[in-house]
DNA sequence: GCCGTTTTCGGCCCGACTGTTTTCAGTCG
């Protein structure tokens, strides 16, 4: 196994695009580059594989001369003509355009004219003076250099806020707004409204009858620490978080132009407008304008956006340019949070939850369940909150006691057991087998290599009463990368074995990721959505494991959970093996 | 560097803002 990762082909084309646009390369190639780039990392097969079976120029952005680059990953581990522009380029070229104001094109004149290969020499340059002196370069631009990068902006990734940390603010803004007499539409736009991992900013779109009214009141709203105008109907502001916050505001007859435009992506946004252009229009915020008439008409609602470009309406969760606007594409009924009729993945007071087992139990009734697993953690689980095997046992009873008392849903005794390092689960294959339900997930000892981290999970899927593979990569949204694990070989198995694999639904772990989850589906494995609530309030972020199975184009036929209670019973691994 | 109801060359989204400019290039979203 251990192949070329699609991501490490991705990253090579990432930093070829970089070098080359420092290089003074014209801007379509670079672009070429990290449209490939884009598309390779959410590529749902092996690029690799697709590349040995002469395949890979099917994959949009891939043409001959980027096969050729793959093929050379592939047979000596590099690109050579990555490894001459690493030696052209300084290695401090690319800190500097991640200065606000300063792209490639400056950097590459300040490095000519004034030889600055660095941060360091850039400040050195704006403190004495020389920087202003340069052709094309004043005052001003010395001072916000300085200012910037007193800041600290060009060390420190620009902050992203977690998706429903951003939602909460923009679900507040929105309702105040549209208390506003002026207000006819209100809309959260942007990746928010895409439901993306995280948000660099929020977007917000409005109609109204007196845009520069509503502009006017963003400031007002109490999540907002600071807001000011930007232009005409336009206002900006930042929440007590630090997450920026901008508003367009427009009259109603534009309201579908400006909610289509900053929905994005840019990149479905470029390929929706270039598909466009090919058939004589012009699509911006404002308007489409038509070649053959000179007129724009004005939409407004995104419905007629996409008619007039010959389109059905396109889910935000879509647009990303992953397939959505291929000739032939059929819009797939997507899940929602209303098609679960379970929950396979939430914790207690027995381990490290804050509900009570029956608080849970009250809680899936509540949201119309039929059915609960209970999975606190397992023997190792450390913390003070470990649970013994005679405490599982105890545990077992009183699920079962309590599913006898309770009318119209089904408890199941289960665990979240731990992988230990070597693979095995840490409770006894006796234990696990008088369960209903087992739930396997990593929590110890991340720091192992691709190969030996893929062969402990695999063992794990591999197991007769591991029924499911929870959050299968670690990955906690901006605050850690997953662990490294071939999840394609995770896949592969779990589709061998009727393994399960989880969509975690915890806002900042949505585990797996929209590609892989659409990888694993497409392989045939039954994903799961699961809340992995530790209270009873937090069976809802269900919300954002939906979300993601969203992203990946998942349907509730896709979704092991959108089934009744006799048909998920019959579909787990442990029944279907006694069943052969 | 890719790609094709303007196909194998000549295109490649659209608009706003900024600063350094007398008409625009670069950057950003």
């Amino acid at each position: 196994m251990a192949d070329l990762s699609n991501t490490a082909i991705a990253d090579a084309f990432d930093e070829l695009a970089d070098l080359y646009e420092l290089d003074g390369a014209v801007v379509h190639r670079v672009l070429a580059y990290r449209t490939a780039a884009k598309n390779v990392r959410s590529a749902t097969v092996s690029v690799a594989q697709l590349t040995r079976e002469g395949r890979v120029t099917s994959l949009p952005g891939i043409g001959r001369t980027l096969e050729e680059k793959i093929l050379a990953m592939i047979e000596t581990g590099t690109i050579p003509a990555l490894t001459k522009l690493r030696d052209r380029i300084p290695p401090g070229l690319a800190a500097m355009t991640r200065l606000p104001g300063v792209g490639p094109k400056r950097v590459r004149a300040l490095y000519d004219q004034l030889g600055i290969d660095s941060l360091e020499t850039l400040r050195a340059a704006a403190e004495s003076g020389r920087l202003s002196g340069a052709k094309g370069f004043g005052e001003k631009f010395s001072e916000s250099v300085l200012a910037a990068l007193d800041a600290g902006v060009a060390e420190r990734p620009a902050p992203r806020t977690v998706l429903d940390t951003a939602m909460e603010i923009g679900e507040r803004v929105v309702a105040a707004l549209r208390d506003h007499p002026a207000a006819v539409h209100v809309e959260i736009a942007g990746s928010a409204r895409r439901l993306a991992d995280s948000v660099k900013d929020l977007d917000i779109v409005a109609a109204a009858t007196e845009p520069a009214a509503l502009a006017g009141a963003l400031a007002g709203i109490d999540v907002l620490e600071t807001a000011g105008s930007a232009g005409e109907n336009a206002a900006r502001g930042r929440a007590h978080t630090g997450l920026g916050i901008d508003l367009r505001v427009v009259e109603p007859d534009q309201f579908g132009n400006l909610l289509q435009h900053f929905t994005g992506s840019a990149a479905h946004n470029v390929a929706l407008r270039e598909a466009a252009v090919r058939r004589g229009l012009h699509v911006s915020e404002y308007g489409i304008l038509d070649d053959a008439t000179g007129e724009t008409t004005r939409c407004a609602t995104e419905e007629e956006v996409y008619e007039r470009l010959g389109l059905a309406w396109i889910e935000p969760e879509l647009r990303e340019d992953r397939g959505e606007l291929a000739p032939g594409f059929v819009p797939p009924r997507l899940v929602t949070v209303e098609d679960l009729r379970g929950d396979l993945h939430c914790h207690t007071t027995l381990s490290d939850g804050r509900s009570t087992l029956e608080d849970m139990a009250r809680g899936a009734q509540e949201r119309g369940y039929e059915y609960l697993a209970i999975t606190d953690h397992s023997a190792t689980h450390g913390f003070g909150d470990h649970v013994t095997p005679d405490e599982l046992r105890r545990q077992i009873e009183r699920v079962r006691e309590l599913d006898a008392r309770l009318d119209g849903i089904t408890l199941l005794a289960g665990t979240e057991t731990n992988i230990l390092p070597d693979g095995r689960p840490d409770y006894d294959d006796e234990l696990l087998a008088e369960l209903d339900w087992v739930v396997a997930s990593v929590h110890t000892s991340f720091a192992m290599s691709e190969r030996d981290m893929t062969a402990r999970m695999v063992a794990a899927i591999e197991h007769p009463w591991i029924d499911a593979i929870g959050h299968p990569t670690g990955r906690k949204i901006s605050k850690r990368d997953a662990y490294k694990v071939d999840v394609d070989a995770l896949i592969e198995a779990a589709a061998r074995t009727g393994t399960m694999l989880e969509i975690n639904g915890a806002p900042d772990r949505r585990d797996l990721n929209d590609v892989h989850a659409r990888a694993a589906a497409e392989a045939g494995v039954m994903v799961l959505v699961d809340s992995d609530a530790h209270d009873a309030e937090r069976l809802k972020h269900v919300r954002w494991g939906v979300a993601t199975a969203r992203r990946a184009w998942l349907g509730p036929e896709q979704i092991a959970n959108t089934r009744p209670w006799a048909e998920f019973a019959g579909l787990r691994k442990r029944v279907k093996a006694a069943a052969a």
